[in-house]
DNA sequence: TCCTGAAGTTAAGTCAACCTAATATTATGA
DNA sequence: TCATAATATTAGGTTGACTTAACTTCAGGA
């Protein structure tokens, strides 16, 4: 059912999601710009996404994801979101370097381990677990651990 | 100092010291099982891993890394080991499974949060965090979340 | 010794993803 | 309205990673 799809096509079905919902419309150009590809570049891909039935385009107009397209974009933003959100919240990174790290990993893990990172960031940041203050318990434990690394 | 390497190159390197390390010597053919690619393609990315000054082969004999080689290599090796570490003991997952998801994920994680993840695994598993048994409480936690979701 | 099969190599081609430069279309403000 | 800037497209080329098929080299047994 859905097609395989590489990272790349993968980064392009997540910037025309992205744009769709701040801008309400994805050009070319700023596809282009999230992606740091060349114009060029975009219109290739939006071609081979055309073909998968996953984006549609009239001639030097906007681009729009079809129903398929839109379902494989909300894969990736899901994947993204969950692993910023273990990063950022559980692992105590900054957002700028969650969101990096999302973007590059979202498109190697597999469902089973997303599954289990977000069950665990509910876990440790819910009140299922007693009285653990997550967060700063492993900062605490983070930074004396450098401390002792380093010696 | 380290140059850039394609995740393609950091499996050739990953696998050729696994080969030494497991058989005492790396093969061209035993590379191609590992990575499953053909040997023509072994022998083109030995070919680049020598002009990087990353591996040493005389003409049909077997494969070593070079000292840079070696130093590329661990890098990718210990990253992998931290990653099935933590997808292992941390999450649950088999370690086939673990293992998998490791191969994909060690080409994409920062070193930062590497870090992180082993210092988590340290956290947890280790006696730093009071009397929480992490395996079985998040075992509990996980699967009673499952149930409540299917509902 | 030599021949034969296994292992390594080379040749030639495919494919995906990117690029630059040139061209086409659209949109805008004077 | 129409020139010009911005945007989209096409043409043509590069690179990395892979393939199959043909070839060399090597090592062990009859």
């Amino acid at each position: 059912m859905e097609p395989e799809l590489s990272a790349q096509m993968e980064d392009y079905l997540e910037a025309i999601e992205n744009l769709c919902r701040d801008d309400g419309v994805a050009r070319v150009r700023d596809i282009a710009r999230r992606i740091e590809v060349s114009t060029a570049s975009v219109v290739g891909a939006i071609r081979t996404l055309k073909e998968k039935g996953l984006a549609d385009q009239e001639p030097y107009g906007y681009v729009r994801l079809t129903e398929a397209g839109g379902r494989a974009a909300a894969s990736v933003v899901h994947r993204h979101e969950v692993l910023q959100g273990f990063l950022e919240d559980v692992l105590g990174l900054d957002p700028e370097a969650a969101s990096e790290d999302a973007c590059r990993i979202e498109h190697a893990v597999s469902p089973e381990t997303l599954g289990r990172l977000g069950a665990m960031a509910e876990f440790l940041l819910g009140d299922a677990h007693g009285d653990l203050d997550w967060p700063g318990e492993f900062r605490k434990f983070f930074v004396s651990r450098k401390r002792r690394k380093k010696a």
